[in-house]
DNA sequence: GTTGGAATTACTGTATACAATAAATAGCTG
DNA sequence: CAGCTATTTATTGTATACAGTAATTCCAAC
């Protein structure tokens, strides 16, 4: 419990940049520390997120605390139980279904568009987060790889030219994060090694209906790969365990 | 400029709630009251939203003004600028397209699934709402015509069963509205007064492709409706107009 | 040793005070 | 009288203080 709120800081501490930042680009940094350890399931679902804590951590007050925690509940990386606070959100089995409904329907929609509007450019800076998700995973960085698995497929809507959609396919991926965090099996963390590559060569080719299949049964993998059951840490119904 | 706050209240006044109500639902009756307004055209795009001014009117302090309209500001009704406030967002004809070929891609995408789940209570749900529609048109009240409009949609989508996509198609009806509020035409609010009740048909029916077409069909007649024509209202270039 | 209840503690919710910054106004100068 | 600078005013940004509520601890009684 209270391990998992330990490291937060990534890179460059956040922490340092006090004086140089405006408080708003510091607000944003704080922000995104939070929200990446989220992703890279350094504080886990269920982590409880003390607004003081979290102040005395980045040297600022509870109300800027607040403000982030907000958004990120709006994003549904934390939850916020009135009078209870804050927690990284622990996502249900039916919300673990739309969400890769979900991707289903708007990462494979975009395909299409993607493969029309890739070029040498593109290919190469998909082809390098590639490597680097390749390379995280076989020295064993696992959290890192997470994320960098969640920024490609960002990248990839990005490239759509939507950025509606792109910013709802980010939502998506940070709260997928999150699932295979819950339902995932250790080691297994959704994407195939190859996969990307694979899938970068079919956009690179402009085939888009190529693109498109290859995301719907990679997507299809990754979720079939979770275990969907639901550990009640909720208080155990004695009468139905114990007949009446 | 100042006349465009001035009728923010609606159906049973806000204020009134104050003493029954915990502070939390107090929040959220604001935070609807707003959104409303700015849906419904009451508050129009480019107004500013002063927080003590809100404060006044809603009779809590400039805390939780903030929380609302940052959460507003997330979903994009509003605008925050960094010491400049909040005013109401005026979307540009690039965000105008992304938003209106996301609805493409998601409304229609859910059609399938919508008719798959339709029964006679549904049926009859949505066409009770497109009756009101119908009823708010012809009795001159289009500010509620467009609501309803953006409810249908809304109520629409989450008869997929898919929460998470019904949220954000709830997030672009309503940017659809204020996209209707700057680019639509006076008295054509985009949606055919008919189309909704055909719609029900096929998806009572129990035709998802043909609806599906039928959806397609409907955004992009309500799309082509718009002039898409940014007036500046930054800086006049004097030189430009007057010759040089 | 376990249970029930009171006192304490820990934490969140809200308002308010103060600081910082941008806009508006007034006053000066050429 | 136009244009520039200084002062005032309006408005947002941030921290903090206080109130209210849930969680915990402690103590007594069975």
């Amino acid at each position: 419990m209270s391990d998992a709120q330990a490291p937060i800081k990534r890179r460059a501490s956040v922490k340092e940049t006090k004086d140089g930042k405006e408080g708003d680009e510091r607000h944003d940094a704080i922000y995104r520390a939070v929200s990446d350890a989220i992703v890279e399931q350094r504080l886990k679902p269920g982590a409880r997120l003390r607004e003081d804590a979290l102040a005395d951590v980045f040297g600022i007050s509870r109300t800027g605390i607040r403000k982030i925690l907000q958004r990120l509940s709006l994003e549904q990386l934390v939850t916020l139980t009135p009078r209870r606070g804050a927690s990284v959100t622990r996502p249900t089995a039916d919300e673990a279904k739309d969400v890769f409904d979900a991707r289903q329907l708007v990462e494979c929609g975009l395909m299409p568009d993607v493969a029309r509007r890739m070029g040498e450019k593109e290919a190469a800076e998909l082809r390098e987060m590639a490597k680097r998700e390749r390379q995280a995973l076989r020295s064993g960085q696992q959290s890192v790889a997470i994320r960098l698995s969640a920024d490609f497929h960002v990248r990839l809507a990005q490239l759509s030219g939507n950025a509606t959609l792109a910013e709802f396919v980010e939502r998506l991926c940070s709260r997928s994060s999150l699932i295979l965090a819950v339902y995932g099996h250790r080691g297994h963390l959704g994407c195939e090694s190859h996969d990307h590559d694979d899938l970068i060569g079919y956009l690179e080719a402009g085939n888009g209906e190529r693109a498109k299949a290859f995301m719907s049964r990679h997507l299809k993998a990754i979720e079939a790969s979770l275990s969907m059951v639901e550990e009640e840490e909720n208080v155990p119904d004695l009468q139905q365990i114990f007949g009446e």
